[in-house]
DNA sequence: ATCCCGAGGG
DNA sequence: CCCTCTGGAT
């Protein structure tokens, strides 16, 4: 998703490339319930006006909205960036604070935003659990799918600190490229040898919670 | 019609 | 736990 990655590696397909950690942060800001795609068609314009948090505190709402619109949720996002702009400001000296409890102090920026910021930004290793995680707990009947917080730690115990960046932007991936929910490429996943929906094609919500309750009827 | 590389609020 | 916010893709 950001150079390093793209980087360090290569096979992993990399779509949005931001090393400045301001521009980072806002690039996934916008990229909720959005394509990469989209994201990268706003953000030359978003930044060629308003590049550094000193310039987008400064900025009209309205004209961020504008500039965002077609990313989805545009008027909640602006205000949010404008926000988070002058508290990086106001509060951490102009720059993006670098620790989760900082970050997530920031409006719009929760725990898996604030992961990624800090795992392509400032190199602090983290679980990012997104919804693709969810889903992929649900295709494997884990019932830990409504707890990100459960999930993310639990891969941390399994998964050494070292790879927690990568494993999460790979999860991240398949989660977008292989385990969609509409027409999952069972073919190009890795894991389908292991997955019990192998195969099973759509996995909608109410047949991922029948899947979910007949194996808790099983054990 | 239904979901999406979320977050915040009740 | 539930709901809302948004446009776009399928």
């Amino acid at each position: 998703m950001y150079r390093t990655l793209t980087k360090r590696y290569p096979d992993v397909r990399c779509e949005l490339d931001f090393q400045d950690p301001f521009q980072l942060l806002v690039a996934v800001v916008l990229s909720a319930q959005c394509t990469d795609k989209r994201v990268n068609q706003v953000t030359p314009a978003l930044f060629r006006r308003f590049k550094n948090p000193k310039a987008m505190a400064g900025a009209k709402v309205l004209e961020i909205e504008e500039l965002i619109r077609s990313t989805g949720f545009f008027r909640i996002k602006a205000k949010n960036i404008k926000i988070l702009s002058e508290m990086i400001m106001s509060n951490f000296a102009g720059q993006v604070p670098g620790t989760l409890e900082e970050l997530i102090t920031l409006p719009g920026v929760g725990r898996k935003t604030a992961n990624v910021v800090l795992g392509h930004a400032f190199g602090i290793p983290g679980i990012t659990v997104d919804t693709h995680f969810g889903r992929l707990s649900r295709r494997f009947g884990w019932t830990e799918e409504n707890d990100p917080v459960k999930v993310e730690f639990a891969v941390a115990e399994l998964i050494p600190q070292s790879e927690w960046t990568n494993l999460s932007q790979r999860m991240i991936w398949h989660g977008r490229r292989i385990c969609h929910s509409r027409k999952p490429a069972c073919g190009a996943c890795p894991l389908s040898t292991l997955c019990p929906s192998y195969g099973m094609g759509e996995m909608d919500k109410v047949k991922a919670l029948a899947m979910v309750k007949s194996d808790e009827d099983f054990r």
